[in-house]
Formats: C-alpha cells, sequence, structure tokens
DNA sequence: GTCTATAGTCGGATAGAC
DNA sequence: GTCTATCCGACTATAGAC
C-alpha cells in the first residue's frame, strides 16, 4: 500500500486521509455533532471540502472512519495499562488519564448523540467500540474475580454502566468546561475505589485465604 | 392567565406553545440533535413551521423552553419520591424509572449533545438542570448521611457522577434500542446497592460486635 | 489526488395576508 | 395567532479541469 508513484509534490491518499480525519476528531470536539459538516471540517484541517467525498464517500463514512481510528488509537495506547489492572483504583486512574486526553474529550459522545439520526453512523458506531467495550470488559472482569462477589455481578452490564458513565461525563463536562468540576470528580471516584476496597477486605479478612463462595467455574484466564 | 379574547377558533397562545414544546421532545427522542430542526418539528407535531420562531425566536429558543419545561415536570413527578429517599437501593429504584419513562428517554443526552454548539443552549441548559441537580443532591446527601461516609465524599462529586452515568446510559442506548441491555443494566444496579449496603452494615455494626476493620481514611461519625 | 465551480437541497428566518 | 410565500445562507454531493 502507499504506492507513492503518483505526481509527488503531493501527498499520498494515506496521509491526506489522516489528516482529514483528524480534523474530524478536531471539529468533533470544538463544534460537537451538529457543527461537524464537511465545510467545517475541510476549514479546520485546511483542506478542500472535496477530499471528504472523494476519500470517504461522505461525511457519515467518514465519521465512522474518524470513530474507527480513534478507537484503534485509544485501543493501542491504553490496551496494555488495561490489561494489567486488577483493582478497582488501577481502573479508576486509567479512566483518569483517559478523560485528561484532549483528543478523546468529548469526540466519543458526540459521535454517539449523532447515531440517532444517522442508521449508518449508529452501525459503524456498534463497529468501532465493540474492541474497546472487550477490553474494559476484560478489566472489569479481572477487578470482580478479585472480590468475593466475581461471579455475583454481571461484568457485562457493569464495563457498560463504566462506560456509560464516562460517556457522561464527558457530555456534562461541555456544559461548563471551564469548570475543575471533573478533576474534584475523579479524586473522589479515587476515595470511593479506596473505601470500597478497604470494605471488601473487612469483609473477607486476610486470616481466610480463599474467598468465601467457591465460585468454580468460568474464570476465563485470558492471555497476555 | 390565558385570556381566551382572542379570535377563538384557535388555540390560546399557552396551548400552542406547550403543543411545540411536545412536538420538540417528541423529535429530540426520535431524530436526535442533528435532525431536530424548525421543519421537522413542525412536521412531527403537525403545525406551521413558522410559528416557532413567533413564539420561541428560533430553534435554539425553542430547545431551551423545551428543556426547562421537561425538566420543571419531571422535578414535578419525582420530586417527593426523591425527598423521601434515604438509602441506595431506592435511589436505584427511582433511577430505573426514570430511565423507564419513554419521554425522557435521550432528550437530555441529545440537548446536552447540541451545547457543544451553541453557547446560547448551553447557558440555557445550565438554568435547566439547576434545580434537578439540586434534587439529586440533597437526595445523595442523605443517603450518604445514613453511612459511616457521610462526611467523607463530596456528595456534589456525586450527584454529578450519577447524572452522568444516567445521561451515558440514555446515550449509550440509542446505539442499539432494541437490546434488552438496560433492564439487565438496572437489575445489576440494585444488586450492587445491596451488596454495598450488606458491607456498609458489616462494616458499622449496629451494637458493634466486631471491633473494626476500620477504613484507614478520615471517618467521621456524623449521624444526622 | 486535488482543485474550482456549481447543481440541488434543506434549514433558519421574515414579510405580509388573513 | 396563524398561514403562505419567499429570501438567503449553508450544506451535500458531483462534474470536470489540472
Amino acid at each position: 500500500m502507499a504506492t507513492r508513484l503518483s505526481t509527488q509534490a503531493n501527498q499520498t491518499g494515506e496521509e491526506t486521509r489522516a489528516k482529514i480525519i483528524n480534523a474530524t476528531l478536531e471539529t468533533l470536539r470544538d463544534e460537537g455533532i451538529v457543527g461537524t459538516t464537511a465545510r467545517a471540517i475541510a476549514r479546520k484541517g485546511d483542506f478542500n471540502q472535496a477530499l471528504i467525498f472523494y476519500h470517504f464517500g461522505g461525511v457519515t463514512g467518514l465519521l465512522v472512519a474518524a470513530a474507527c481510528t480513534e478507537g484503534e488509537q485509544r485501543s493501542a495506547r491504553y490496551a496494555e495499562r488495561l490489561e494489567n489492572i486488577t483493582s478497582l483504583h488501577e481502573l479508576v486512574g486509567v479512566a483518569r488519564e483517559l478523560h485528561d486526553e484532549e483528543q478523546a474529550e468529548g469526540t466519543l459522545a458526540q459521535l454517539l448523540a449523532g447515531a440517532s439520526s444517522s442508521p449508518e453512523l449508529r452501525e459503524g458506531l456498534m463497529g468501532a467500540f465493540e474492541p474497546w467495550m472487550r477490553l474494559i470488559e476484560d478489566a472489569v472482569e479481572r477487578v470482580l474475580s478479585a472480590t468475593p462477589y466475581g461471579e455475583a455481578f454481571n461484568s457485562k452490564d457493569l464495563s457498560f454502566a463504566i462506560t456509560s458513565l464516562f460517556l457522561g461525563i464527558e457530555l456534562m463536562h461541555t456544559l461548563n468546561p471551564e469548570s475543575n468540576q471533573t478533576s474534584s470528580l475523579f479524586r473522589t471516584f479515587e476515595q470511593l475505589a479506596i473505601v470500597i476496597e478497604a470494605m471488601l477486605q473487612a469483609v473477607t479478612p486476610a486470616t481466610t485465604p480463599t474467598p468465601a463462595p467457591a465460585p468454580a467455574k468460568k474464570v476465563k484466564k485470558k492471555k497476555k
């Protein structure tokens, strides 16, 4: 791929596509889904509007591609950390880091909001989300299995809830971004995690090595 | 109010305004913020598009009015229940009911998403949200004060988190609305609430039989 | 692959008749 | 208060030159 045989002096398609996707994410962050039009994106990235249609077929196609790319990059950045998570407070720590990344700020929530008015976008987003959701789910399962409630809770529900919480925070954050609400929020989350971990420890004291109800099944060992 | 002295045969302004606002909420629910245009709203409510500008000055003004109205109705419907909440599982119960109300489904999240591209909408939403947030905050404070951690946590952060979680769930729900993900989700929440309450009880027994694994944090006893 | 130009559509908003 | 008619701008999308 990327033949580089063409006219030179100009970029290869891959570079252009990356530039367009980047401008799309910036536009989503700054203007929201409502303001993310082909013209606004082209303005932001300083390229010709027609390129969007040449490379992505249309705005919706571009949004899907942007969601996929962003999802892959995010997964690549956080996979290792997520795969080593075994405790609640570590999970909170990763969430805080993720929130502090400016690029991810709000783009996901905005894309989701746009899905209501475009079945095509909706389909694309479902695909783009799946790998990320699996990462979260695995982490949640590991955290759960370190507690006596490892089998008592639906980890799919819990990871759905965590993802929802995160998206909701992004949404609320746009209401008044200049407030430092969210930094206080993540501090509270850390306190919460510590207290819950302490309570769990109290419920299952170290003196009894085997945590309460021998579950004896369904503990996936997820390599790596 | 509502003079009724005018031409008759037609509705009074108040009725029309209500009709328009209702159509707006329906459009938000069905088409999302992107599809919520003056024309789409008028189509949905079967009235003339120009009425929106006569009564609300513009689409943004209408969206703000819809947010306020919806917020007031929701507050009126849930204030009593919220004000009597003292435990976590009750809070979850109200959240579930709220989620099951079809009218509220997604409109809030969509409005929030639209705030990114309109400072005027953003301002209006902040005002519309405040009373509701105070209701939540009071409930959270009561729930907290029934635990040994009543003073340890920032109740503003916690209610912000709860609101965010709720909005995020609405947002995720639009990805595949036909799945019964959310009903499973609220069941898990109820389990979670029960387990947490049980752990709290174990940590602070009524007759103090066990001498405290004691959370190694700042725990001020402050039963109200 | 990228640009200019433009066709065609849709949305916000207003003027003026009723 | 409501309706029709309409202007104007912005948007998606494409054709064709380079």
